[in-house]
RNA sequence: GGCGCCGUGGCGGAGUGGUUACGCAGAGGUCUGCAAAACCUUGUACACCGGUUCGAAUCCGGUCGGUGCCUCCA
């Protein structure tokens, strides 16, 4: 399976390093307000890569994501919804709910959340682990104590003989000392990032004591990935992802950390970042209006699998236009895999042919994932399989496999979908009695109440076929 | 200023040298009690200007436009 490696600028055959089990680290969202289709759509193609690895790749896999549930923002929101309660009991309160709010959120977009082993950035033993390596990389000179936190040495990093910069080469140009001057943060270098802020008034608080200082606070940003994703993978494990906007400094930093008191030059071997989402052609933002949650596409009517085809409709590493009418395209196709799925119930409707399309396109589409996760190409071939199916019949027996193997593959939930009542096939065949005897307004009259009911009906040479509307 | 990405038919979106991508929407037709589906036909797509080549949407150079990172961000 070939990916594209931000570290090394080119397509990547992926060898697991323990030679069986792939592990991928995926950054996690700040769990301080409702995720948006942005987040959502990065989360989609983690959700991808994971079942593409699995059966396109064979491999195993070990998949872990964090939530940054300690930030400016999610003390700052803390504080303001729970003013009362002690700072910590707040953040937790705050980041508890919409920690819920994003598992449901992500399952109602299609991706498995049962098989990603979560971290959270308080979890004691997450902050006992960042305290151990800020700790390390102190004794050895990584770390240097500011009036504001501890920070990162650049300067002794590279000077250790390491690289900052694998994933982006940083131009000496904006090095400008204005920004070192203006900068609020006390600390000696421009790029110098923070391993542990000291507490400022009212913010939740971890003991902290480094050489004799007492350093009460709260973790950096940039320290809660490299140990979770220790914690949960070992190091180095195979596989970073996120999006284009943490290559720097987020991913540089959390290399920098991990890789300071290792021999191995890196904490994992392939960084797979994908790109954003474009809202109308523009980044999406609260102050251009184009800013929207997963429960937005609800209101207006949308399945949350639409979105999902939407986003597979894309390269992840091309940016996705999302529009409304584009949104209804991709909806529009959902439907009528839908009603493709649905002809495994219908025997009538079920020709004899098509079932030897099955092979060659699935092996097609496992070739496309194989392929840098090729999923517009993938999906291509799936509405192809679906087009000939509504053509030229379905096996019967043969398409349900079929459909278990593609819902593992895109999280479309085909395979499940369950068979009309009883009482609407006898309803079905009332019709069709009427229709017999030409009495149109009856058969009519059939047909309304069915629609009430949610089933389309198609009279076509072969015999009724039924569809939801 | 530094480092990137993108510009394809009404809307999305593949495609890295030579054959229809595909999806959605539109138009005409066949079929049909009607409807729906299906099928057939249809739309002179590759920002612009040069260059390389027998041949370029695809390679090279330039122009214009959009966009991202360089500070928190999926």
């Amino acid at each position: 399976m070939k990916l594209y490696n931000t570290l090394t600028r080119k397509l990547d055959e992926l060898k697991p390093l323990d030679g069986r089990t792939v592990r991928i680290y995926s950054c996690g969202p700040t769990v301080y307000d409702h995720a948006h289709i942005g987040n959502l759509s990065r989360y989609i193609v983690a959700d991808t890569l994971h079942r593409a690895l699995q059966l396109a790749g064979n491999f195993d896999v070990l998949h872990a994501m964090n939530y940054t549930d300690v930030d400016d923002k999610t003390i700052r929101r803390s504080r303001e919804l729970y003013p009362d309660l002690d700072p910590r009991e707040a953040l937790q309160t705050l980041t508890d709910t919409y920690i819920q709010i994003f598992t449901n959120d992500m399952t109602r977009v299609g991706n498995d959340v049962a098989r990603l082993h979560f971290l959270r950035a308080t979890d004691p033993k997450v902050i006992w682990g960042m305290q151990d390596l800020i700790k390390r990389l102190h004794k050895q000179g990584f770390a240097y104590i500011a009036d504001d936190g501890v920070y990162f040495s650049i300067e002794t990093y590279r000077k250790s003989g390491k690289t900052y910069g694998q994933l982006l080469e940083l131009g000496a140009s904006n090095t400008s000392e204005a920004r070192i001057q203006n900068d609020e943060y006390d600390k000696e270098s421009v790029h110098d990032f923070a391993l542990w802020k000291a507490q400022k008034d009212g913010e939740p608080a971890w003991d902290f004591t480094l050489d004799g200082h007492n350093l009460k606070g709260r973790p950096g940003w940039h320290i809660e990935c490299s140990v979770m994703s220790r914690q949960a993978l070992g190091q180095p494990f195979d596989i970073h992802t996120g999006a284009v906007d943490l290559i720097f400094p987020h991913h540089e930093n959390e290399i920098a950390q991990s890789t300071a008191l290792e021999h191995d030059p890196c904490m994992a071997q392939i960084f797979f970042h994908s790109e954003h989402i474009l809202v109308d052609g523009k980044k999406m933002s609260k102050s251009a209006h184009n800013f929207y949650t997963l429960q937005d596409i609800i209101d207006k009517g949308f399945d949350p699998l639409a979105f999902r085809v939407k986003v597979l409709q894309s390269h992840y590493r091309s940016p996705v236009n999302f529009t409304w009418e584009s949104l209804e395209a991709a909806q529009n196709l959902l439907f009528s895999l839908r009603a493709w799925a649905d002809l495994k119930h219908q025997k009538a409707a079920a020709g004899q042919s098509g079932s030897a399309a099955y092979k060659p396109a699935l092996q097609h589409i496992l070739a496309a994932l194989r392929d840098d996760l090729n999923t517009p190409e993938a999906l291509r071939e799936l509405a192809q399989l679906a087009n000939d199916g509504e053509a030229n019949g379905v096996d019967s027996e043969k398409i349900q496999p079929l459909l278990s193997v593609l819902d593992r593959l895109f999280g479309l939930q085909l395979a499940s979908r369950p068979n009309i009542t009883h009482e609407q096939k006898d309803l079905i065949a009332e019709r069709e009695a009427a229709r017999q005897t030409k009495d149109w307004t009856k058969a009519d009259n059939i047909r309304d109440k069915l629609a009430v009911a949610g089933i389309g009906l198609r009279d076509t040479p072969g015999g009724i076929i039924w569809y939801r509307l």
